[in-house]
Parts: structure tokens; sequence; C-alpha cells
DNA sequence: CCTAAAGATGTAATCGATTACAAAGTCGAT
DNA sequence: ATCGACTTTGTAATCGATTACATCTTTAGG
């Protein structure tokens, strides 16, 4: 029961260090911050100071007088998910590089704990704010916007406002995703969906139906089951999908993690892929090259956009923001793998047969 | 090319409040930390000058006076692996429930990056540390140390010092898992051990070979791959187990990837599992529930052990320390799923005729 | 009604850096 | 040696809150 032991090293000041040197607090902050600023002389004396006190400069003091932190906020709907994980490398490549760091809010699918994030903003606590939530500006992607903070939105291209989008080309990959089916041999389809009101799920579904009307398919040619960008959205589509009578016979899942869920389901009631059904994913995780059979999808450059967020900010952040870097829209790559092949003789036939 | 536009909402200081509210800063002050420290009728007028003006404290300012951020530092190897954004999630429900934020540092399994939070720690910008580093105390874990801030090592039970550990059974569980084997007839196992020199894969290959002993069978009787807790480890121990003329029955993955990177690569090579060969992996992440067949392994109570690691941390740091709370160690579940069976007769025979 | 104790509020010091401004030092040209 | 221009350093204000201490009010007890 040990009351007060921690913080019990002494605490080094930048007065210490000064004494130290024989110069004045000033001196001293000069040749940590401006180091040509000094004479190389006093530099060495202070930085041998430095070295012997063991210094190291107490930074909030420093953001109080700065009014910067060197810190941005990202907020990631759900970090369990491995592509935000991915991009988030991306980004803190990118910071680190010009000294910022970066702390994580996690929503965790969760829309309330935007309000604590919020008050980071809003108390000064962060420099900048990379937003990833997909949803429509709400009140707390509102409140952020009030604080006057440069925001750059990632993974959800807000068309109001003035605020960047540094997205992945959704509604372009969806449609591929389409060709990619249709190109086999298929035309009646499945759409395993994100959350409704999502914005990306707003391009995805956009960019599949353009790829259906390109195929000369209609609305009545797919299925639509809601999901929530989760393994078991693709576990119940695919229950749904056993007991249908005309089954689809190619679906693109909006996740890869829908996809496999689907998946796994339906092999494990028997369906064979992709010789009864075709399966495309998207994002292109690294579990998807660990499926049986291997999945087809549409990788995402996860790294890159993390890096491509990073940087707009940092402009924005040095107001050097020009208005061609403000939208960045990333390109997708197919990775054509076995969960997809051509309509099989099979099913043409059952098909026919019905008809 | 419009500089300075940022920042431009105008800031309100807790002066701007008092002016508003005709009283003292320290009354304002006084109402928002201690509200009945002061008449109910300043109160009001009081939070009702707070609301007209949207005022929000700066925390740096009253970080810097009170000395605390009400902020911890957690120290993950590599947030990409889902296991850290589980037990992340538990720490931070822990932690947000006392006031506290959470900056999560990622070491993207990368040793050098631990210095940056060392500068983290050292400028006073957290209160406490929550360390899931798996390697023995090294510098930058030396260097946290000496800020002689509480910390709490989680993942690693780093015997020196007078740091708290909270993990789980590592031992126990890797020894369960060769009883497991054990028991359904393997007698030649296969270890893919995490990377080396890392506390939690010394447990886990200790408590294999206590496993081995109690089973009856010795050194002589595994082979051991050398991994890094990744999927690709597993693929390669699976290439030299392809090699191999007296191969192993029974094989132990330190974690899930690796034993899901080793199903993957056996089975495209046309062994069958379990007949062929049995796998117990290690963690429980969700994939390991959508292999094929599914993945039997120990899932590790990722959730408990966060804000078990969080609980004792937040005691630390408010002196609350008593010596029962400094240990935890959380049991592990065994999920008895389809990759592991008897060794079959085949199998059986095969060794017999070669012996 | 008076006094002491308790309660509420205000004044000003404080946290530890950065930086505007002033002062002192350096140097070359005259 | 003197002047100005430039470089280097020091002094003290500042960032925006919290809080020790002083002061003023209220309350309770006699």
């Amino acid at each position: 029961m040990s009351r007060k032991r921690w913080r019990t090293v002494k605490e080094i000041r930048i007065a210490d260090v000064a004494r130290l040197a024989g110069v004045s607090t000033a001196t001293v902050s000069r040749v940590l911050a401006n180091p040509d600023m000094v004479r190389s002389k006093t530099h060495d004396l202070v930085m041998d100071a430095v070295r012997r006190s063991g210094y190291t400069p107490n930074s909030v003091a420093r953001n109080l007088r700065t009014r910067r932190t060197m810190t941005v906020l990202v907020v990631v709907p759900n970090l369990a998910n491995p592509v935000f994980a991915q991009i988030l490398r991306g980004i803190d490549d990118e910071l680190t590089q010009s000294g910022y760091g970066l702390v994580i809010g996690n929503l965790d699918n969760c829309t309330e704990r935007e309000a604590r994030y919020v008050d980071l903003v809003r108390s000064r606590q962060v420099d900048g704010i990379l937003l990833m939530t997909g949803r429509l500006p709400g009140d707390g992607t509102r409140h952020m916007g009030e604080a006057g903070l440069p925001i750059v939105a990632m993974c959800a291209a807000i068309p109001d406002g003035r605020i960047p989008n540094v997205v992945v080309q959704d509604r372009e990959a969806s449609r591929a995703a389409v060709h990619h089916l249709a190109s086999l041999g298929h035309k009646r389809l499945g759409y395993i969906s994100g959350p409704l009101g999502n914005v990306i799920e707003g391009e995805r579904f956009a960019g599949f139906l353009e790829g259906l009307a390109d195929a000369g398919l209609g609305q009545q040619d797919f299925v639509r089951w809601e999901g929530r960008f989760i393994f078991a959205a693709g576990v119940s589509a695919a229950e749904n999908f056993l007991r249908l009578k005309n089954r689809p016979t190619g679906i693109f899942a909006t996740c890869d993690e829908s996809a496999i869920g689907f998946l796994k389901t339906v092999r494990a009631n028997g369906v064979r892929v992709p010789e009864d059904v075709s399966i495309v994913g998207f994002d292109g995780i690294e579990f998807a090259d660990y499926t049986e059979p291997t999945l087809t999808t549409f990788r995402q450059p996860l790294h890159e956009l993390g890096r491509a967020g990073g940087h707009v900010l940092l402009n924005m952040m040095r107001g050097e923001m020009r208005p061609e870097d403000w939208n960045v829209r990333l390109p997708l790559t197919l990775l054509a793998r076995d969960t997809t092949g051509p309509v099989s003789a099979g099913v043409r036939r059952r098909r026919m047969s019905e008809a």
C-alpha cells in the first residue's frame, strides 16, 4: 500500500540546464529548436549540459506556448478490421516523417464514442483530423469541423463543404467486379452490402448498379443482402441464399470478411465454389489468400491511401494547400483468384429448364 | 493557396467565461472541477455562461498545471494482428470509464520505433504505460521505466523489477495443447515458434516441453520451425514439413496465423487434415473459425485481459496498488474443432513399417 | 447581538516552456 | 577609433488553466 511511489524521478527543467551551462533559458531553448541561431561554442556548452542532466523538454509546456501539439487524431470505425490497421501504418509513416504523432480514435462501430474525440479536438489536444468514419457528416463530425481544424475525409467522399477527400475508387472497382462476373457468364447476381447509410457503401452500390447497366442487366437480376462489413453478414447472406429457389450464380460482397463468411457457409452446405457460385470480395485482406479456394477480390492500396491522407493533412496544417491536391482517388487492383469461374454447364442447364 | 485559414474560430478562455458570468476565473474553474465547492446560484450562473460561450477548457494548459494528462500509452508490437485490437478494446473500456484516454504506440514489429514512444513518456505526455512488447526489457523498455511512471507488462511476464504482469497462461495452454495431441495418439510433433527471444514465445515453448514430458515424449520426438507470429511462418514451416521423410503427425503453432498458413499450404499439396496431420493453433482469432476445416485452437480472453491490464494500471496511478493485484494470469479455453483428430491407421501403419 | 467556525469567492503565483524585444557583442569599413 | 549592421544572448511577458492563500460572507451557538 505504497502511495505516491511513482514519479519520484527528479524533474529537470530548462532552467536547470541553463544554470548548468551558465546561459539563459532562452539560449537553451534556441539551441534545441534553432541550433544555427547560436554560436557553436554556446551550442556545445548547452548540449553538454543537456546530456549531463538528461534533460527532455516538457512538451505539455511547449504545446501550451506554441499552441500546437504536433499530434493528429485519426478516427477509425473499427480497429478490429485489419483494413484500418494497414491504412494506419501508411498514415503513421507519412506523419512521423514530419514529426507528427497520432492518436487513434477507435469508434468500435459505435457512434456515441465520437463524442469522446470531439472533446479531444475542442480541448486543443490535436492539430488536425483524419476522418475514416464512413457515415455522412453527423453531429460528431460537424462539431469537429466547427473547431476550425484541418480535416481530411478518408474512406468517405464527403461532398458538402470544403473537406478534402482521400479515397479509393470504390465505385469503379464495384463496377469492375460486376464486369468480371458478367464476363464469366453470370447473369443473376447477389450483392452483400455494407452498413446502409455508410458513404462507402453508397459508392460501392452505385458502382454495382453501373456494372449491371454495362452488362445489360437490370434491377430484377440481383438479390441484395444487408451487411455490416463483418463475417456474420456473409454467413446470414449465405443462409438466405441457401433457401432461395432461384439462386444467383455470382456474388459480390463489399468486403472480404463478408465474402469469406459467405464462402465458408455455402461450402459447408455442399455448394461448390466456383462451380455452383462465384464470389468476389473487396479489400484484399491478407486472409483472403488463405481461404479455400482463394478469394477473388479487389485489393485496396491501403498503405498508399494512408500516406496520401497524411500528406494532404500535412499540407493543410502547413497552410500549403493547393486545390489540385484536395481530392485523391486511388485505383484498386483485381486479384482474380479461385472463387470465380465461368457459369457451369450444370447451372446453365438447370436455369434453362426452369425457364 | 490560402495560408492560415485554419484555427480561425475564436478561442474562448476561462477569463471570457468569468467575465461573462461576473465572477473570477477561480470560481469558473471550481464550478467545472468541484461543483459542490460553490454556491448553487453561482454554479448556475457560471454554467450558463459556459453554455452561452461554448467554452471548452484547454486541456494542454490544465495538463501543465496539474502535471497530469489523463492519458496512458499502450505499446503494441503489431496493430495488424487482430489479437491486439481486441486487447485494446478491453483496455479502452476500462480506462475511459475512469476518464483516461489512450494513445497507441504501434511498433509494427520494428524495435527502433520504441524510441519514439520513449520520448512521449519522457516529455510527460502520458501518466502510465501498458507494455505489450514481448521482448525482454530492452533499452526502450528500460528508459520508460526510468521515467518513474507506473508500468504494467502485458503479454510478457517480466520477472525482473517491480513491474506487475497481466498475462494469459501461455505455458499452461501450450502444455494442454500437447496433451490434446498426445491423447489423440500423436507421438511425433511439430512446433511452429514465435520470434525467438520473445518472452511469450519462451513461455509457450516451455509449456510445449512440459507437455512432451507429461506424455512421455522427449526432445527427439519433435521438429521445431522458427516463426514470427505471421501467416508466412506457417507457410515456410509447411514447405519444410512437406520435404520431410518422417513427418510429424501433430502440429502446434504458437499463433493462429501460422497455423492457418501451415494448414493452407499442406492441404494445397494434398495432405489431408486431420487425417494425415493434426493442427492446433493459439489465440482464437475470428478467422480460425472460417478456415477449412475449422481450426482447433486456444482462445485467449483478450477483452478480459485488456480490462485487467487497464485495471491494474489505474490502481497504480491512483497509488492504490495492493500486492495481491500485482500479477494476473488468465486461463485460455480449448476450442477443439476440426483440424485435430486421432492418428489415422494409415499413418500408424506407415510409421511402423519404417521402423 | 456578538463571535468563531465554516463556507464562498477573489487575487495572484504557478506549471515549464517559447519568443518579442532589448541589450550587448562582433566585425569590417572608414 | 568610430559607426553601423549584424549576430548573439538575456530579460521578461506569455500561453490558459489550477490552486494556495487571503479576504469576505454566512451560519450557528451562546
